[in-house]
RNA sequence: GGGGAUGUGGCGGAACUGGCAGACGCGCUAGAUUUAGGAUCUAGUUUCGAAAGAAGUGCAGGUUCGAUUCCUGUCAUCCCCA
């Protein structure tokens, strides 16, 4: 009767941890802390991937280690509820979207919980709780009250900014509006996804090339009132800190990257009338250069200002405020045009889709200050406005988007950097002005400076621009403000409200709802489909909600919600204090454990949740409410686990197939023909019908034919998705737990196996039969169990096992620790009679993996209570050591025989056996030994000749 | 186009700091047991070779007594950015 039967076994330990509340872990730390985290899940309607539980099971094993070391641990779970699947599936049945959400985290917490991870469930926290928003608020309303002070580079209270004398004296309202100028949220006209088709505004991700995602119906891109957040503000922030950050290079580097933090110069080119620029030269050469550009110069941002000299021409975006000064009458219509054009066009198009540049002249002309050369005004959108200044001197010989777009209007190519020799462009077009160099080198054409090195010319030139007042050195960032509003229902209201004059006007004056006054809650709406306008759907709220009176004056509330990410940003500083109603968090608490000390999730979240986190983070550092200037001190990102490996061959209609190395791929991915470009279809092969021949799998009927072997995304067109609750009612979640940790490094992409789950279940039950009778009727330990202590071999392997384990764990390496603990169970399933003394301690090396079995054979070994807090077991390396090792021995560095040497020989010695031995002079044979190296206790090798 | 990661048996993967390539698992082969097996157990399983032996970590070089590991070049795949 007892076999092994998780059905039976894991509902009754998740009952045990339950009711005994196990995992409860104290408001304080009682020890060493360790707080754990995993990247809390969107609950989605379709319920857990089998992806969640490769992380969620990783930190796991790591929390349920360090309860067994004697740390206290944090390990909580919650929901990142907001978003919009559940406001779509409000519009379609026309339910509230928090009944859809709390339906699904509700079967999130039910799958989370049949998988037995160890988190304090009282703790659970949703981004929709109205208790925890009001705090996702509370925040935005500091974020709202605090400036960004450069000199001190740090977030200051909107009270404390300094008002210049001049505004001051223009009266209450002009310094209020200076001061929403200078706070880190703030509002600006942003462009939104307005598809007039569906009546509602689009998220990105919900347009595919200009079309609506679903529907395919035309989107325009209109301005819209909109939040921003600072975040520019402490892009060197954010950068610098990256370096005393435990997380892999390759995500710093990603972060390095979308920051894109550069160095360079601002340079001003003279834009007033000709005969006044030796006057605007002499002025400034005693002004210096002035923080903001007067309206007689164009001011640019370079990273090469060592290519001044080569500027043939300007370029300023279509929407650069310069543009209509500039433009001359005759140039006027063309301008006015090509603004039109350009703003039907997204960042995206301009920059990567428009291989032809575009653009028109403007009739104006900017003196280069280097040489005071007057070089022409064009206005082309693959300059971004949002980008340095919004305007660019035109480098074409050292550029490669300038040289595109002096080809196509043909303006001149004058080359100011020689790369020299060895690059892959031909140096003589180059230096003629007929390709193009990116390369650093020596510099040309550019007067005095000739024959400087790149670096030395950047150095040089900045001081000097410094000097006269042209210039100056300048860092710039990729990095743009946090568009921080969306057009939803479904998102957390913002506590802003809009001043209203005696006619229901705005006054553009703001004011934000008192702290004490949070939550600001969503209004009831009658309905949830879209009302037809660009403005957000809160619009339709009821008045009462909507249009507030306080002290006599008329308000109407912000209408725009705040994005999915917002309630990300600080949910690890909740779980920490999760019911506070006085404060975001108790500063003790905070203090006592912060930082978090492994934070596991998905690369897709490398760049942006942890970005926008670490924002929040510092300023609330600023502000004080937190301690450390880090939030996530070391981070793992797990890699994606991938469908089962299919084998796809191509056949046309008639049954034809084609090798996959000749297919053809249109622009949709499908497979042609490669002569006739008739479509293929994509076959799924038999691996019976198939053999490997030298790289590739080909068709066992017909080797010609290559076939493609692949292991693809899981997605529901594929039908590849696995489903956690199938494997759990099959194998058990102990298995699934195992397997998952089994398949390959936490960080690397791995495909699914559906034999491997089945081979860590067979592991599961050696281990069963291992400790139990699975013959006897009840309950019994195995009869080969017994209390007579462990002999040397069986001592070193236990050991050697939980060294291993241990040091895996340490290393988070799970899958070699799941490696030794099955060996151990090879090496003692054909032990007999078996000491308790190492199944015991093999127990509890399970445990973190396989929790339920761990628990049960611990109880049937005869423990009453949980082995949640059962001291880890410890290894002494004396125990492992063995009287003799086997070292290779080596000709010339290749493998001859094995032999045997004493543990802890010295190299003479090892010589001396080795020498002795019969094998290693066959393999020398008649030649001369040159050289012996002998590594002790590792290998020797004869050199000969 | 730029950046990153990866490349080892039929498959997933292991190999500390340059020191026995292929641990562990799957699959496969043979055998035992079983009414039966998609259960369990035992043995074998990189390739070529009857064997002795030789070759072998994407490919081509290099450094070294010795390279999966370090260096240079190159190819392929995946991911991110433009």
């Amino acid at each position: 009767m007892p076999r092994y039967n998780p059905a039976e076994i894991e509902p009754k330990w998740q009952a045990y941890w339950d009711e005994h509340q196990t995992f409860a872990t104290p408001r304080l730390p009682a020890a060493e802390k360790l707080y754990v985290l995993d990247m809390f899940p969107y609950p989605s309607g379709d319920g857990l991937h089998v992806g969640h539980p490769e992380g969620y099971t990783a930190t796991d094993i790591v929390c349920r280690y360090g309860r067994m070391r004697g740390k206290s641990v944090m390990h909580p779970m919650g929901f990142d509820a907001f978003g919009l699947p559940a406001e779509e599936h409000a519009i379609r049945t026309n339910t509230h979207p928090r009944q859809q959400t709390e339906k699904n985290i509700a079967n999130f917490r039910r799958q989370l919980k049949m998988l037995g991870f160890s988190y304090d469930w009282q703790r659970q926290l949703a981004t929709t709780d109205v208790a925890y928003f009001r705090w996702t608020q509370w925040i935005f309303l500091q974020i709202y009250d605090t400036w960004f002070d450069t000199e001190s580079q740090q977030g200051r209270p909107i009270a404390e900014l300094p008002i210049p004398n001049d505004v001051r004296q223009k009266g209450e309202s002009a310094v209020r509006r200076y001061q929403d100028e200078h706070r880190l949220a703030y509002q600006a006209e942003a462009p939104v996804n307005w598809c007039p088709a569906l009546g509602t505004v689009l998220a990105n991700e919900e347009v595919v090339d200009g079309k609506s995602e679903r529907g395919g119906h035309p989107v325009e891109r209109r301005p819209l009132r909109q939040w921003m957040l600072r975040i520019t503000a402490y892009a060197d922030r954010l950068d610098k800190d990256l370096e005393q950050l435990d997380w892999s290079p390759s995500i710093k580097l990603l972060q390095r990257n979308w920051i894109g933090r550069s160095t360079g110069a601002e340079v001003d080119f003279f834009i007033g009338p000709p005969e006044k620029l030796g006057s605007w030269k002499a002025a400034r050469a005693k002004s210096k250069f002035p923080r903001v550009a007067e309206l007689d110069v164009l001011r640019v941002y370079t990273t090469r200002p060592d290519t001044l000299f080569g500027a043939t021409y300007m370029v300023i975006a279509p929407e650069h405020p310069y543009v209509d000064r500039l433009t001359t009458p005759e140039q006027k219509a063309a301008v006015e045009k090509y603004r039109t054009q350009a703003s039907a066009k997204s960042d995206l198009e301009r920059t990567e889709l428009a291989k032809e540049k575009t653009g028109v002249f403007t009739g104006a002309y900017a003196v280069n200050p280097v040489n005071d050369q007057a070089i022409p005004i064009w206005v082309a959108d693959y300059v971004l406005i949002s980008y340095g200044t919004g305007a660019i001197m035109a480098v074409p010989a050292h550029d490669t988007r300038d040289f595109e777009f002096a080809k196509q209007f043909d303006l001149p190519v004058i080359a100011v950097v020689d790369p020299g020799e060895n690059t892959e462009v031909d140096r003589q077009l180059v230096l003629a002005g007929q390709a193009c160099s990116t390369d650093d080198g020596r510099a040309v054409n550019s007067g005095a400076y000739d024959g400087l090195k790149t670096e030395e010319f950047k150095q040089r030139i900045a001081a000097d621009l410094e000097e006269s007042g042209l210039g100056r050195s300048a860092v710039n960032y990729k990095l743009r403000d946090w568009l921080f509003s969306r057009q939803r229902f479904w998102g957390e209201p913002f506590p802003i409200l809009h001043e209203l004059d005696d006619n229901g006007r705005p006054t553009g004056l703001i004011r934000a709802v008192k702290a004490s006054e949070l939550p600001v809650d969503l209004p009831h709406l009658d309905d949830f489909k879209p009302h037809g306008r660009p403005e957000p759907p809160l619009d339709k709220a009821p008045r009462e909600w909507l249009y507030p009176v306080i002290d006599g004056k008329q308000y109407k509330r912000e209408t725009n919600t705040m994005p999915q990410w917002a309630g990300s940003c600080w949910y690890y500083l909740r779980f920490l204090d999760p019911a506070n109603e006085q404060a975001l968090i108790d500063p003790a608490v905070e203090k006592a454990w912060m930082p978090i000390d492994l934070y596991v999730g998905g690369a897709e979240h490398a760049v942006l949740h942890l970005l926008y986190a670490r924002f929040w983070h510092k300023v609330l550092y600023d502000r004080g409410v937190v301690s450390t200037p880090e939030p996530f001190q070391k981070l793992i990102n797990q890699g994606m686990i991938l469908g089962e490996v299919e084998i796809t061959g191509y056949q046309s209609e008639d049954g034809q197939w084609t090798s996959a190395q000749n297919v053809k791929w249109d622009e949709n991915k499908q497979p042609l023909h490669p002569q006739t470009s008739a479509p293929l279809r994509s076959v799924l092969v038999d691996p019976a019908d198939t053999e490997k021949l030298q790289n590739n799998f080909v068709l066992r009927s017909d080797p010609s034919v290559r076939l493609d072997s692949r292991a693809h995304k899981m997605s529901k067109s594929r039908g590849n998705v696995i489903n956690p609750d199938m494997i759990i009612e099959d194998y058990g979640a102990d298995s699934l737990r195992l397997y998952e940790m089994f398949m390959g490094p936490l960080e690397q992409a791995k495909p699914w196996s559906m034999d491997g789950v089945n081979g860590v279940h067979g592991f599961l039950n050696r281990v069963w039969r291992m400790i139990v009778d699975d013959r006897a009727e009840s309950p019994t330990l195995n009869p080969a169990i017994s209390d007579s202590p462990p002999d040397d071999e069986q001592n070193r392997v236990l050991h050697r096992t939980i060294k291993a384990v241990t040091e895996d764990i340490e290393a988070l390496s799970f899958n070699t620790a799941i490696s030794r603990m099955m060996e151990f169970t090879n090496f003692f399933t054909n032990v007999e009679p078996r000491p308790r003394a190492v199944l015991e301690p093999f127990v509890l090396l399970l445990a973190p993996f396989a929790p339920h079995l761990a628990e049960e054979l611990w109880a049937m070994l005869g423990h009453g209570e949980s082995l949640t807090y059962a001291p880890w077991p410890t290894f002494d390396d004396a125990k492992i050591v063995e009287d003799e090792v086997e070292v290779p021995v080596q000709v010339n560095g290749k493998l001859k025989c094995k032999l045997k040497v004493p543990t802890g020989s010295d190299a003479a010695t090892m010589q001396s056996i080795a020498e002795a031995d019969a094998e290693v002079q066959k393999a020398i044979g008649e030649k001369t030994v040159v050289k012996v190296i002998a590594v002790p206790g590792r290998l020797l090798n004869f050199v000969v000749r």
